[in-house]
DNA sequence: AATAGTTTTGCAAATGTTTTCATTTTTCGA
DNA sequence: TCGAAAAATGAAAACATTTGCAAAACTATT
């Protein structure tokens, strides 16, 4: 039994193809009757839509493609959640794929998508392929980028100002006196949001008369275990900060525990302070201080801002700030 | 200016737009020479091939759907990351939704898949709303169940055994002399890896003569915050139990910062432990005890088969027990 | 230089819908 | 009961591809 397609249902209903295709897409147009008729018959036969025959019309698709370096992130992975939520409340599915922050995969991964004729995408990040912006704007497909904000983007940015975040956790530490400090971050190469906050750190660090010894600049991989190791190895050393920036809070979860395994107390020994604000990083004991990036707001208005440019290509999208915000906890003390 | 399709480049190479299809899909049917012409009027022309198109043809679509309850907690990150990979590397792309713990919302999330035509489907868990199977069946989908294990479920299932996993842990903290235990689970209504989990621990415990006090088992929002406050207030009664036992490694840690927010020491004052291994679990202090439910390899994995069932549908698919495993850390000690 | 075979290409039909336009049916006021 | 207007329906073209088949263009052999 081959799958029933609409010619199926209209001869079951007795009415035509054209019918049928009306009591989908404008109901208010055929007889209330008729319109039993022909759902019975979908019933019947199990009837389910092509949208693959719709989209040939030049009919929207109803995906947005979302391309994220990575999802088991605890950042991406709120974000993704978020930005899927609100766009299957607008109507649309998500096509996903992740990069593992190749910008060439993402080009790869965009062009595919395109494939797929979406209505929309959603990148991640500021930092893109010169390809793929081409791409995107040769085809004419409304995109978005994701996560950070900039004035200055080449396609409309909604997200938080990671500089902004790293200079305001930086002018903290700074505030309470510390003057031995020490960083954490991952590789900055490739990775925008990552630089940013490092700039804007050791920034406000300057502002205040400080900076940070070039052997105290630590770089790890992004997870507990590898900021763990650094930090325990930075410790151990013969002379040792007061406070650690991380560049994100599970390197500052890292972080305090490897000065727990080292016997020390936070904030009594040492401080630490992450940026990200992620799940359970405020019901942790000791609450870390850390600045929030509001994953779950930019993912939501991200999708709003992408379902309205597609629906109203011509109103022109602005970019959007969401604005960074310091949550001094319990994990960070005067020197 | 338009979006080119196959017969403008055809027009620009000076081809039929039969040719150039070929040039696609069967590229050893066209002369080189020509295939350059082609190529070259495709790069000019920014054409970038219609899936849509293809599909109605009855051509793969090349598109699998993954439909989760949620993304942003750690398990189904881990999992969903995993699945894309492999997936992506396969040549396939995701259509992903999550449900929010709603079957029915998983019904009509499937039903949407459908009408993209996916060549798959992928859902977590076992227990699914019957509409859901036989939509699937009905449409002749191949479709797999991932996380859990079932040897009798409906679809083939590539997961862990929830059951087991509870067992395990429950074993392990019986065998430690524990008497007075606690359990913190998610509510087990319509979420089969909770339920099991809890009955395999339940069962474990009682295989040792050991029961929980009814007012003991808690039943807490999956999230540390949630956890922490309902242990909080557990440990400020008049009588405490020695060993918390808890659904997943979110809710363990919830338990570890309620009793370290009370000055208790785990696991001297205390033995906790969780199930899953999420990030982090190994490499935070103390280390915590639990059982690793493998998501990255019920994610590659499943990404393997389903592939592997789209394109030889014939070959009948067996479901796959992936082990869990014990894993004793610093969270439990001998009563 | 002619033939047979092989390779390459184009034509036309097919895929599952939507939509425009024309036709048929219904409704309603006189 | 008629006619005009409104409502409902159907026929056919359109959408961007693929593919079976036949024609055309080459190659190799004599």
């Amino acid at each position: 039994m081959k799958k029933a397609d609409i010619i199926a249902v209209a001869k079951a209903a007795k009415v035509s193809a054209s019918t049928v295709s009306r009591s989908f897409n404008h109901p208010e147009l055929v007889k209330a009757s008729t319109r039993k008729k022909i759902d019975a018959a979908v019933r019947r036969l199990g009837y389910i839509r092509n949208r693959a025959a719709q989209t040939i019309h030049g009919i929207r698709s109803g995906t947005i493609g979302l391309v994220v370096p990575t999802i088991d992130h605890a950042i991406f992975a709120e974000l993704v959640q978020s930005f899927s939520e609100a766009v299957e409340d607008l109507g649309f599915t998500i096509l996903l794929a992740s990069h593992g922050y190749s910008l060439e995969r993402e080009y790869a991964l965009t062009r595919k998508m395109l494939e797929h004729r979406v209505d929309g995408m959603a990148l991640i990040g500021l930092a893109h392929a010169e390809d793929t912006y081409a791409l995107l704007d040769q085809q004419d497909v409304p995109a978005i980028l994701l996560w950070n904000y900039g004035q200055t983007s080449q396609l409309p940015s909604i997200g938080s100002d990671n500089y902004r975040a790293g200079h305001l956790i930086g002018a903290h530490i700074a505030s309470l006196g510390h003057r031995d400090i020490a960083s954490v971050f991952p590789p900055l190469e490739g990775n925008d949001r990552a630089s940013h906050r490092f700039e804007g750190m050791i920034t406000a660090l300057k502002e205040a008369g400080l900076a940070i010894r070039s052997d105290w600049m630590l770089e790890t991989r992004y997870s507990v275990a590898a900021a763990k190791e650094a930090v325990g190895q930075l410790m151990t050393g013969s002379t040792q900060p007061s406070a650690i920036l991380c560049g994100n809070d599970v390197l500052a979860w890292g972080a305090i525990h490897a000065t727990l395994r080292l016997g020390l107390t936070v904030p009594r020994d040492i401080s630490v302070a992450g940026i990200g604000d992620f799940k359970g990083s405020k019901d942790f004991e000791p609450a870390l201080t850390t600045v929030r990036i509001p994953a779950r707001q930019i993912g939501k208005r991200g999708a709003e801002v992408i379902v309205q440019s597609i629906i109203a290509p011509d109103e022109g999208v602005q970019s959007e700030l969401i604005h960074p915000e310091l949550l001094i906890r319990a994990t960070t003390a005067p020197r």
